[in-house]
DNA sequence: TGACTTTTGTTGCGTAATCAACAAAATAAT
DNA sequence: ATTATTTTGTTGATTACGCAACAAAAGTCA
């Protein structure tokens, strides 16, 4: 496989810190305003682009960065702040879905600019044109890699 | 400041998710083969690559994505495992010195070739030369902006 | 059908991280 | 000098998350 080159290292490093202070910066700035986390909105957004707003636990845990348990657990939270509610699933009476209340739409809608803004001002802003297409081909082809490598361990065939 | 558009937006997921994915990864690895975390490592590496193997908290806390508690408790854990010390500093009688021991010395040894692999193989092997050059200057220039925004909130002069 | 196996979401427990409040020392101001 | 301010690292309280064990329902297969 071969030694981590000086480029790939430092290329790793600045994806590493970037990365943290970016995302640190726009959880700062929802917070100021009193916006939900980021967590949150990524379940929130899930959900407002599914179909009927509503997705199993198995396909929201897909979409999000975070452990089965784990989303059990922002879920009791957001439904307690009225955020999404759950509904259990008639045709597989284990499962239940994670169902966008109104309210949970509401707030999707109020942190979107905020983010936006962060997406913008911290991420987008200083690269070109050219350099955000690279960018996300770079990530294009790494995120199909590690798609491939992750299939490969999940069925061995 | 202008809309997000859908390159942007695109890019940034990818970003997002991928970085999770090889975190992640990367974190298994080095759990499954009873090698200190990530979180760790950094703090060992900053010491390793500072004069005398050793920073003050504040120097540390700069290095490492944590808050300032944060970062008394990891060195408290630290400690614990013997991978570090305390030195309390001479000239300034409140601070303090995290110093690296040999033991950590050795943990950081042993973690590289684990944390280099999941790099490589994650992260680099996918790319070409090419594309891991656009990689570096696009975080270049990003985290260049990143450091002249916050020098301009710290310091409104 | 009846006995394994797998999937689905929840729960107990331990760990790690943050924020806010703090004490001690250093620095600045009058 | 004395007082006020800032810096440095720690501590208490709270919150978030992961792992492993679990119960309940599906699915598999003989």
């Amino acid at each position: 496989m071969g030694r981590v080159t000086e480029l790939e290292l430092s290329a790793w490093r600045l994806f590493i810190k970037t990365h943290a202070t970016i995302i640190e910066s726009i959880e700062q700035d929802l917070a100021d305003q009193k916006r939900v986390p980021l967590t949150t909105y990524d379940v929130l957004i899930a959900l407002f682009e599914a179909p009927d707003r509503k997705l199993r636990f198995g396909e929201l845990n897909q979409k999000v960065v975070l452990s089965k348990s784990g989303l059990t657990r922002l879920v009791d939270r957001l439904e307690r702040e009225g955020l999404i509610q759950r509904e259990k699933s008639q045709e597989d009476r284990r499962g239940a879905y994670a169902v966008l209340t109104h309210e949970g739409e509401l707030q999707l809608r109020k942190a979107w600019p905020v983010y936006a803004r962060g997406i913008k001002q911290y991420f987008a802003e200083p690269l070109s044109d050219d350099e955000m297409r690279s960018l996300k081909s770079a990530f294009t082809v790494i995120s199909k890699a590690l798609q491939s490598s992750h299939d490969k361990e999940e069925k061995p065939s």
